[in-house]
Order: structure tokens, then sequence, then C-alpha cells
DNA sequence: CCTGCAATAT
DNA sequence: AATATTGCAG
């Protein structure tokens, strides 16, 4: 109990905090999510060409215009959540946010069926980086299933019969962290800092239709412990005064110190003082880590500063369909927060 | 009211 | 097993 309260710093008491109202953080947000970089371009195939015709696979005209606006024609909701919340505590930042709440739809949950089985889930997210230069990356990658049809229509799916977006009332069913949704999580976090990464404020930033403060709270919580589990066993080995001084380069708190630390890359987000080969036998945070099926583990930078391009290098598309165009870059300011 | 966290429920 | 809920303390 004692030792939680590191994790606390008291900003409860009454929304006002102070912190909140100010334009420090709002600014930062402006640019603190992912966007155009990870844009991943919906209209673009899959597979190379020369692949597909290999396998005799027809390319399809690709989703283009057609198929993610279908995708995206549930607009405002998110706005409404967003819009309540936001009013309930003062932000009247609607114009900064506005950047992501314009687009709405950013990015549907996704939710479990409990009686029906799941299908499959979003497509894969392979590592497509730009190395350019290596080119010994054959494409040999696992070709699997390359064509999953339409996938994110919207509106997250109730578990059958509750049906009502409109707003409360419907039970949500259990909402499934993808880690898609978990990456945009961790980056929200992650530059939000330790300070403002509550769970009202994570769910706002994520936009996510849907996502309710609860399952950000959730998540939070699961997340935290996990945190916490890579810190103890790192500093663990280090002299303990390390602690005191919390100047560990490492994810002091959660990972407001350096804000380095954050987004792993759709991982976790390790510090950076952790050897690649330290990896503890395992770590349970599944979700992110491995979660489902999605176990390759491919570097965990650590590093890179910010929310630049650089988190992507492995990556890249993420919240298929979104299209972030108005967010636009978080330039690379994204120092994020610590300090203060 | 909101957060954080453990325990507990589904 | 992964999430959701609940209860309690701040």
């Amino acid at each position: 109990m004692s030792e939680s309260d590191d994790l606390r710093h008291g900003r409860g008491g009454g929304s006002g905090d102070g912190e909140l109202d100010g334009e420090d953080p709002v600014a930062e947000w402006e640019f603190g999510l992912p966007s155009c970089d990870d844009l991943a371009p919906l209209s673009q195939a899959l597979i190379p060409p020369d692949l597909a015709s290999a396998f005799s696979i027809a390319l399809r005209p690709s989703r283009t215009a057609g198929d993610v606006n279908r995708a995206s024609r549930s607009t405002l909701t998110g706005l409404r959540r967003c819009g309540s919340t936001a009013s309930s505590q003062g932000f009247s930042t609607n114009d900064n946010f506005k950047s992501f709440v314009d687009d709405r739809q950013s990015m549907e949950v996704e939710v479990e069926v409990e009686e029906g089985e799941k299908e499959e889930e979003e497509e894969e997210e392979e590592e497509e980086e730009e190395e350019g230069d290596g080119a010994d990356k054959s494409d040999s990658r696992k070709s699997r299933r390359i064509e999953t049809a339409e996938e994110v229509d919207s509106t997250p799916r109730m578990d059958d019969s509750q049906e009502d977006p409109s707003e409360k009332t419907s039970k949500r069913s259990r909402l499934v962290w993808t880690p898609q949704l978990h990456k945009r999580f961790v980056d929200v976090v992650a530059h939000l800092g330790i300070k403002n990464a509550v769970p009202k404020t994570i769910m706002q930033l994520m936009n996510v239709e849907g996502l309710t403060r609860e399952n950000v709270a959730s998540h939070l919580q699961k997340y935290r412990l996990y945190l916490r589990r890579m810190q103890g066993m790192s500093s663990e080995g280090l002299s303990s005064s390390d602690q005191l001084f919390t100047s560990t380069p490492v994810v002091h708190s959660l990972n407001d110190v350096a804000g380095s630390t954050g987004h792993g890359d759709g991982q976790m987000p390790m510090p950076t003082l952790m050897p690649y080969g330290a990896q503890p036998p395992m770590m349970p945070m599944p979700v992110y880590a491995m979660g489902h099926g999605y176990g390759h583990m491919r570097m965990q930078i650590g590093d890179l500063s910010g929310f630049e391009s650089n988190q992507y290098v492995t990556q890249h598309r993420d919240w298929s369909s979104n299209k972030y165009g108005s967010v636009a870059s978080y330039q690379q300011t994204a120092s994020n927060e610590k300090r203060f």
C-alpha cells in the first residue's frame, strides 16, 4: 500500500489541478499522437505486386476511398463522449483536440464476442521498415490471411443483442486490447507523462470511439503493474540508492522521466536500461508483448526520443482505418512531459 | 467526482 | 486469461 504511493501524486482532488487547466499539456497533446506517420496507406496493397502474382493472388483494386470511407462513416459518435467528458473537466481546448476529434472515428474498439468465437482479428502489422539499404529483407514473411476482407467496419460490436450506440445502457462487451489499441494507449500515456496519464485524459486523447474511462483505467492498472515489474527488476541489481535519487534513466515511475522510454514500438516500452538479452523468463503482459498471435518481438528500442517517426521504424500502419490529417504531426518538440 | 489499487467477478 | 467491477482510501 505504502509503496503504491509513489504513483499517486496527488492529483485527485478536484479536477482543478491546475495542470490540466494550463495550456502546456494541451499544447503538447496536439502533436502527441501518431498520425500521419502511421497512416498506413490503406489504399496500398499489403503485398507487393510481384509477390502477389507469384502466388496468383488477385490484388483487388485495393481498399481505396470506398472501403475507407465505409469504415469511417460513423462520425461524430466519438465526439459525444469527448465532448461530454471534456466539458465536465473544463476541457475547452476543443480547438486543440479538434485535431483528433475531428478525425472522428479514428479507431474503433473491437469487442469480443463472448459466445461467438472470435474471428480473425485485425490484420497483421508486419515489420515494414524502410531499411532500404538492407535489401536482405526477403519478403518471406508469413503470408497470413492476405485477403482479409473488410475488417474495420465501425461501431463496436456488442455481444449480440445489446446495441445502443447512443449511450450507456449498452453493455459493451469486453474490449479487446489489440496491439494497435494498446499501442495507441502506450503512445498516449508515454507522451502525457505521468502527471496527466490518468484514465480520463488518456481516454480522451486516445479518442477511440467506445472507449470508456473504465476500460482505460483497467488497462492502465495492469499496465502499471507491468511497468513496475520491469522497473523493479532492472533496478534490483543496481544499488538501491538509485531509486532514491529517482534519477534512474529507466522509466522510473511510469514513463514520465525520460520521455524516451515511452512507446516501445508496439510492444512495451522497454527501459533503456535493460539489455535486450536480459529479459526475464517471461513477462506477463501479453497483449502488448505478444498477445494473441503477434508473437514477434522485434527490437525494443527503448530510446528514441520521442514521438517522431522513429518509433515506427519497425511497423507502420496502425489504427488502420483512420486518416489523421489534421493532427499532423507532432513535431518533435515532443520532449513531452517530464520536467515540471 | 476522479484516481489508484487490490480483490473479486465474469 | 483478459477485462470488468467493486470497494476503499486519498
